[in-house]
Formats: C-alpha cells, structure tokens, sequence
DNA sequence: CTTGACCTGTGTCTTAGGCGTAGGTGTAAG
DNA sequence: CTTACACCTACGCCTAAGACACAGGTCAAG
C-alpha cells in the first residue's frame, strides 16, 4: 500500500499519512526500487488507531506516548483514561469559552444596531468597539 | 513608554507588544540613543483598540484591515460588523464541535468504567479505543 | 568600578498538517 | 519505441499569535 491508498481506505489525506511517517509514529518500508513508501497491514492497524484517537482530540504528542507505552508491551489504557478525562476537561474549558464569546459577540450586534457608522478620528479608530467616551488634551509621548 | 511599561499599563505582555511591533501594526519611536523603542499616546490608544478587538477573537490579520481602513480616513465601523458578523457564526460552529466532543468524551468514558484494561497484541493497541472487533488471518503487506 | 537586577531586540519554536514544486511512474496513442 | 499526459512521490516551506531563550545593554546601589 502507498500514500494514496492508504489514506483513501483510511479517509484521510496523504499529506497526513505523510506527516504521520515524518514524525515517526508510523514506518513503512521504503521501496529500494522507486523509494516510495509502503505500508503494510500492522501499519494500518496502528494508523487507525491514531486516527481514532484524534477524533477523540487526542493531541499527536500525546498519541505518541501511548504508542510507546504499547510497543513497551505494557497496557497504555490507564494512560489512554487519564488522557481523556483531561481532555474532557480542556474541552469543557473551550466550550465555556465559546459560550462566553458568543455572547459577547451577541451584546455588540445588538448594540450596536442602533448606533451609526462614524469616521475616525485622531483619538478614535472606532467607536462600537471603542465606546463613547470623551477625551481631552491628548498629546504626545 | 517603553515596551514593558505600555505591556503594563494595557494589561498584557511585552512579548504581545513587540509582536504587534513587529508586524507593523503599531509603530514606535527608535531612541537614537540606546535604540529602545518609544510608544506615544497615539500608539497607546491604538495598541487598546487593538486589544479590545482580540477580545472579540477578531484575528490579527483582520485588525490590521480595520486599522488601515481607519488610517486611510475612511470609517471602519462596517467592516467591524461585518467581521463581529462573521465571528459569530465561527464562534458557534466551535460552540458546537466542542459541545459535541465534550458528548463523546464523557461517553467514553462511561462506556470504559466497567473494562478493564488490557495488554496490547498485535492487532491491538488499546481496546478501549479500538473496540473489542476480533481479527483473524492477519499477515502483511 | 563593579555587581546584580531588570530590560531590550532578535531569532527560534510551537500544532497538525496544507500547499507548491520538481521530478518519477505508468499507460495509452502514435 | 517514443511521446504525451495524468497521476503520484518526497521534500521543504508556510501557517496564528505570540512564548521563550539568549546575548547583550542600562541603571541604581555599593
């Protein structure tokens, strides 16, 4: 199997199979006629497992342990747990995020509905995002 | 001002200063002297626009447009509710994929409460993610 | 003058691949 | 056999928004 197929029957890129092999986490042999990569099935078994493992959100680096942990022989579920209860963390931290700015987003739309368009001045760039306020005396350095 | 005392008084980090330096987006005085940048009023308003719009998650890139629409004379007011716009709808397709994730997540993790953990074979490197599918025949390439 | 604390500018690093490019491969037509 | 052309490959550079490391400069105290 070379890129393309393999990151076809996988449904992925080649560019992502390409930098999964990079960075070493999946070997192929390399043809000495053409140089070109070949994976065989215990590489796919394994490219699907990261695959998996990034639909989870798993970072890379973090794939990468767990792989080394398993190739050690050693079961890598107790590190495959702890990981993802410390995503589901993170994850919950991005969605009170998003939450957050969403409404923030939403405030400034409705504000702003009944305010007009200005042109900018010395003191001002704009003033939905900048508010009304009134400056004097601006000088320099 | 220099950078550290504008980092200060703006309530972010030099590093953000001097980066925003760096890609033209404010722009200091050089003391001949010793060659340490110099931030006016001027900057200082600007650098504070800047901040505020960051806060909305506008980019960069997109701030740098607002600022030279203002700096050519022109208001920047549209394009500001057209970005705020815009974000909005990113904002909420990222308040869904984390809502969706954060759903997989703790499914996960309910479903391996009752498994064990488990050595990894050949075929298989965590079956928590894998799932518990048998394989036979396998050979390579 | 020297020490040491702090400050400065510059360059490098980060994520997870995407994209562009030069060149190799394979197959069909001439 | 040779050419044409589509597709495929490996490699290297690029991204966003700063964080961090480093070598050297500055300033006040001693």
């Amino acid at each position: 199997m070379r890129v393309t197929e393999l990151a076809n029957t996988m449904n992925t890129t080649p560019d992502t199979v390409r930098y999964y092999t990079r960075i070493g986490l999946i070997e192929p042999i390399k043809s000495p006629e053409n140089g070109y990569k070949s994976y065989g099935k215990t590489v796919q078994k394994r490219l699907k497992f990261i695959l998996n493992a990034r639909q989870l959100d798993f970072s890379v680096e973090e794939i990468r342990e767990i792989l080394t942990e398993a190739d050690k022989g050693h079961s890598a579920c107790p590190l495959v747990r702890e990981i993802v209860e410390h995503r589901l963390a993170e994850t919950e931290k991005q969605f009170q995020a998003a939450l957050l700015l969403r409404e923030k987003l939403r405030n400034a739309i409705s504000e702003w509905q009944s305010k007009p368009d200005k042109v900018p001045t010395g003191h001002m760039i704009c003033h939905l995002i900048e508010g009304d306020v009134h400056h004097k005396g601006d000088s320099n350095e």
